[in-house]
Parts: C-alpha cells; structure tokens; sequence
DNA sequence: TAAATATGCGCAATCGTTTGTTCTATGTTA
DNA sequence: TAACATAGAACAAACGATTGCGCATATTTA
C-alpha cells in the first residue's frame, strides 16, 4: 500500500465523488455523515462511496456545512492576554478538550481592552461561532449582556459578574486572598501592603474582600493606603512595591496580586536593596513553573488552571448540545496556598 | 441617542435588508461591501442601506461569504504548546496582527505530537483557512511537504526543514548556542553539559552545531557523553542534570536547550545540594519576564519572539495576497546573549 | 427624432452541504 | 392480477453572500 497522500489537486466535494461514482451527491452526504441506514442505503453503494471518498482524499468543507446546519463546531476564546502564562495554560486546556471532539477554536486576545473586547466579540459572531468562552477585561459588561441576551452560550471565566445571568468557572479568590493575609497575620506581619490588579474586576474586587476580611476577623483595621496599584502587568508591580517601599514606617509584607505583579514588585525590592523575606515577606497570586525558583522560592495561591480551562469547555458544550439552552451555574475552585520561602515569620507581633 | 444595542432577534441577512427597503440583496451587498461607486448605486440609496443596515444590526455571515468568495480572512496557528510562554508569547503577537487587519486566528496545539499535527492541519484545511502558520513538531516533514504542494500558503516558525520549500522564520539557533558556549569558555570552561530538546529538530540540531563549532573553534574535543536529553520539557531538564551532574569528573557548566529544561535542571541542582554558579554554571535558552529573577538570574539566549510572531504574519499574509504564490522566503533572527550572574569565571583554565 | 450612451439596479447562478420529499423499480400480498 | 409495500436513490430547496450579465429608464448626441 503507497501510503504517499495524494495532493489534492484542486478541491474534491461531495458531488464529485457523486460524478464518479454515478449517484447522487445526497446519497455520498448521507453515507458520509453516517446516516446509511437511516437512508437505505444499500450496503454495496455504501462501501463504494466510502472507498471513492478516501480514495480522492476528501474533507468536507466546513463553511458550507456550518452555513447548511448552523453549527461550526467553532468556539471563540477571548483572553486578555493569551502570552501571560496563567491564562495561555487555560488556553490550552481548552483547546485539549476542544479537539478531542473535533472542535476549533478561534482565538482572540483582547489586550486588557474592553473595546478590542466588543470587536471580538463581534468578529466571533459573524465567524458563527457556536459558544464563546470569554476571560473579559472587566469593567464593564453591558456588551456581555447583549450577547448573552441574544442567545449565544457563553462561558465567562477567571472574572465575572454578579447581575449577569451567564455560567461562569472563576478561582475562590475571597477565600484565597483571606488565606494568604491571614497566613501573614499569623506569621506576626501586621502591615500588609496589597498591589491590586485592575480595579472594579471581580477578581480584584474578592481579592480586597478577603484581604480586608482578614483583617477584621483579626481585630486590625486596615490601611488603606497600604492598597495601591491597577493592573495585573509587571509595570504595575513595580510601581505598586516602590510606593508601598517608600512609606515609613514601611509594610513588612506585600501581597501581589498576581504572577506579573510580583515579577515586578521583585525588581523594586531589588532596587531597594532589600531582601525577600528578611526585609520584606510577600505572596503571590498564582502558582508558576518556576515559583519554586525564585531568588527566595515564592508562597503563592495556586488557581486551578488546568481544571477551569476543561469545566469551561465543558459548561459550554453542554449548552450547545441543548440547543443552546443557556445554563446559569457558577462554578468556583478553591485556590490553595502554597507555602515555599518568600514569608518571614516575625518574632513579636507588634501590639 | 439611544446607544442601547439591540438584541438581535434572529438574524439579520442581506435580503432582510433589502426586503426592508425595496431594494435587491444584490445591491445591499455591493454597498455593504463598499462597491456603490462600482456599479453606480445612487448616493441615496447607498446611505439608506447603510442606515438600515445599521439599524437592523447587521453582520455578515462569514462563512457564507467564505463560501462564495473562497477568502475566509482566517488563518490556522499550530503550536506544540501554548502553555510555553515562548510560544504563547509568538501566538500573542501573530494574533495582534491578524486582527490588526480583521484576520482570526485558530489555535490548535499539536501536544508535541505529530500525529496531533497531521490532524490539525487536515481540521484546518477544513475549516478553509487561507494559510497556516505551523510550529512544527519537528522530525518528519512528509506531511508538511504534501500540504506546501497543495498550494495553500504556509510559514513555518522555530523549526524548518532544510528540504522544504516554505518560507521559514528562526532564531538563529547556531549562532545563540555557539556564542553561549564561547561564553562559558572565555570564564574558563571546559566541561559543558548540554541538556538537548528533541532530537533530530532543526532547532536542535542547528543547536548542536552551535555547541561543537564553539568547541573546534577553541580547539577542545567534545565529551559526547556530555550531550544528554531528549525533549524540551522541564522533566527532562531534570533528568538531563541528575545524570550531568552524576558523572565524575562532573562538568562546571550546563547549557539547557529551553526555559522549561533549565527549570527541571534546576530543582536537580538543587537536589544535590550543589549551587549556582558557585559549583555549576548554566546558561540557558530563551529569555523569560522572571530570568533575571530566579535564585541565581540566569544568564539566557533571547530569541525574539514578538518579531517572529509578527514576521511570521505578514509573510504568510503576503503570500495570500499575492494570489497563493508560495515565497520560499526563509528570515533568520538573531539570538543574543543576556548576561546574568548564572556563570562563574574559574580561575585557571586546566590544560 | 433616432441612435447612442449613461445611470441605476435586479436576475439568477454559484459556492458545497444537508435534508424533506418524491420517484422508480421490484417484490409481496390478497 | 390489482393493490400495495419496500428498498434504494434522485430531486430540489435551502443556507447567506457575491457577482457576471442584462434590463430598463433617462440623458445626451448626431
């Protein structure tokens, strides 16, 4: 058998294989898809199409299948910023699990930006997506609304929102973030400065709620000057670390609110001169391959990234196998503390 | 005015438009489509069907429009792993392009496995992709040669086969690995572990090259022994350091074909107690957001991904643009050393 | 005033599949 | 033998957009 494949010289399609073989090309689609029997069609013509099929090296065309059924098997994937290892690990459980079932995804990276949102969101729809699994920027979700009112499945994940009636799969960053500072109180740390991501996202919004949440259930009222920061970039966790630095007396500890602003708050400890955790303690938002090998090995709260990329997927094929019924669920994962170097345990709590 | 956006009932087609006003959908199209001066459509028309247009909310159907004009303004991106932020980081900024000029793009990650590959192209082809842009897995190339002669544009990035007539873009794998091992020469080296990636790559074979030209150059034999490894993942940087770092006399210096390797090669390191660069010196390749923040900051060879992604982009975009004309085009970009503090000069260089 | 040209737009085919309906043999039953 | 099933497959209409061609009017030209 000469396994060599065929090129395929201009496009083979349904009626071709009809040509020649002398049937119809409805009788080649019905044996193609499977629906032999459902047809009668005869066991003899069957095998023959199959073999003329395979022989010519055909592959349905999926635009004209989408245009006919009205479904894609195509979702769209809207990222904030697909080059940031926690959500390009989500990515690519998505994808995984799309392609076990013959999937696509359409990737759109929306640069923390609410209007290249909206246009994707757009794009995606005239692509004919069948769902969309989105990580939004934030803000706002009037547009998610709209979409989700239209009737498009839609699967919000990492960030979300309370009025929308959408599935969403987010981390349990109240619980997180409270675990984290809690963990700094009882190490005796009680100045804790926090460098917030983008404001007014869910994501943030629970991560203050737990910080804040810890300080009360401890009796310490908090600071807020000790909250800086409004992004979830390096650049941010740079500035955020040299303002909180700055302040006399100077915060013991810092809580970084993820992996890129940690990356940043390093550098200006670095400048400062100072240590990690002698001189200050910090933890970090989101587990990374290489946490563990940091200058000081980092205490980070690890989301569970692999498993909210599968149950993303997952939420949104089931509602497009129900005829896009839309489901409401929330689901959300625990973020656990991991405990490594990056925090000093005091030795007398002051007060 | 209302900014409320509308809740599109079902969905809006050209020949709803044009039943609205009274026109033909052929006339809707050619407006929509910007060709009123082309077939001399009245002014006045044309602004109403805009109006209308956009009143009813319309979006064209691509696939329908895929179908009839065989563009589909989408182009497939195969990636061994998205997770790896060096490839992520090439996907972000193919994106960024594509989209620049209202392209999309659908990821498909090959798991590092060809056969995943061969099925990503063939569900690409499906889906009518105007061209591909493939990272290839990395040995074979039969399947690769037989999608180029179909006449479908593609690029290849990262990894290139020397036999296959594609526009290709690379680091420039020899020069980055022979500067890195000059390097370790010129502070007095001369036992260099090498944990490789997958064999019989492009990238690492050109890597090799790099590693004994340094060698010839300087005139010292290489220790095939020391050459170990076989993937780019973390676990094999790991096993590639403990079997390193067993032989006797052990080698001073490690270089580590991958971010991911010099990570494993790490924790191996640090297993045996020993430390960076006081008892092993490592430089390893590619540049990440945290290399200069590990225990030791890593002395790394940058290769640019940003630059790949968008070169990338713009050559399969010309190729599509010139009517499938295949360029053979190969663009090689330079690596660069990034000098950290994961290398120690030795004293005297035995010989 | 007839012919020529311009203006403005519609017709209908087409892209490749899917699918409800119809059609024709051939066999079966009463 | 008339009536009727059944098997096996073809017909044709979608899906939504694009586009070559053609058909009316209106305007200009000779």
């Amino acid at each position: 058998m000469k396994g060599k494949s065929l090129v395929q010289n201009k496009h083979i399609t349904l009626d071709n294989i009809a040509d020649q073989i002398g049937v119809s090309s409805s009788t080649v689609s019905r044996v193609l898809t499977g629906q032999s029997k459902k047809y009668r069609i005869s066991d003899r013509t069957t095998e023959i199409v199959q073999q003329t099929a395979r022989k010519l090296g055909y592959v349905p065309d999926q635009l004209a299948r989408g245009l006919r059924t009205k479904r894609t098997n195509t979702m769209g994937l809207i990222i904030p910023d697909i080059s940031n290892p926690f959500f390009s690990s989500i990515a690519r459980n998505i994808e995984i699990q799309a392609r076990k079932v013959g999937n696509s995804i359409i990737l759109a990276d929306s640069q923390e930006d609410t209007q290249l949102e909206i246009e994707s969101i757009r794009l995606l729809q005239s692509r004919k997506v069948d769902g969309l699994i989105i990580c939004p920027v934030g803000e706002d979700s009037k547009h998610l609304k709209s979409i989700v009112d239209s009737g498009l499945p839609v699967v919000i994940i990492d960030r979300y929102f309370p009025d929308l009636n959408c599935a969403y799969v987010v981390s349990d960053n109240y619980q997180g973030a409270m675990e984290a500072v809690t963990y700094f109180f009882d190490m005796n740390h009680r100045s804790i400065g926090y460098i917030q991501g983008r404001v007014n996202t869910s994501v943030n919004n629970e991560r203050i709620r737990g910080y804040r949440a810890a300080h009360e259930e401890k009796g310490i009222p908090v600071d807020e000057s000790l909250i800086v920061g409004d992004s979830f970039g390096k650049r941010n966790g740079y500035i955020g670390a040299k303002i909180l630095l700055a302040k006399t007396p100077r915060p013991t500890a810092i809580f970084a609110a993820s992996n890129l602003i940690s990356l940043g708050a390093m550098t200006a400890i670095q400048e400062e001169g100072l240590k990690i955790p002698d001189d200050i303690s910090i933890i970090s938002f989101d587990e990374q391959p290489y946490s563990e090998h940091l200058a000081t090995p980092m205490t980070t709260v690890a989301q569970q990234t692999s498993e909210t990329g599968e149950i993303a997927f997952k939420l949104l094929q089931s509602q497009i196998l129900h005829d896009g019924k839309q489901t409401t669920e929330g689901i959300v994962l625990p973020a656990e503390l991991v405990f490594r170097k990056s925090v000093k345990k005091l030795k007398q709590a002051t007060l």
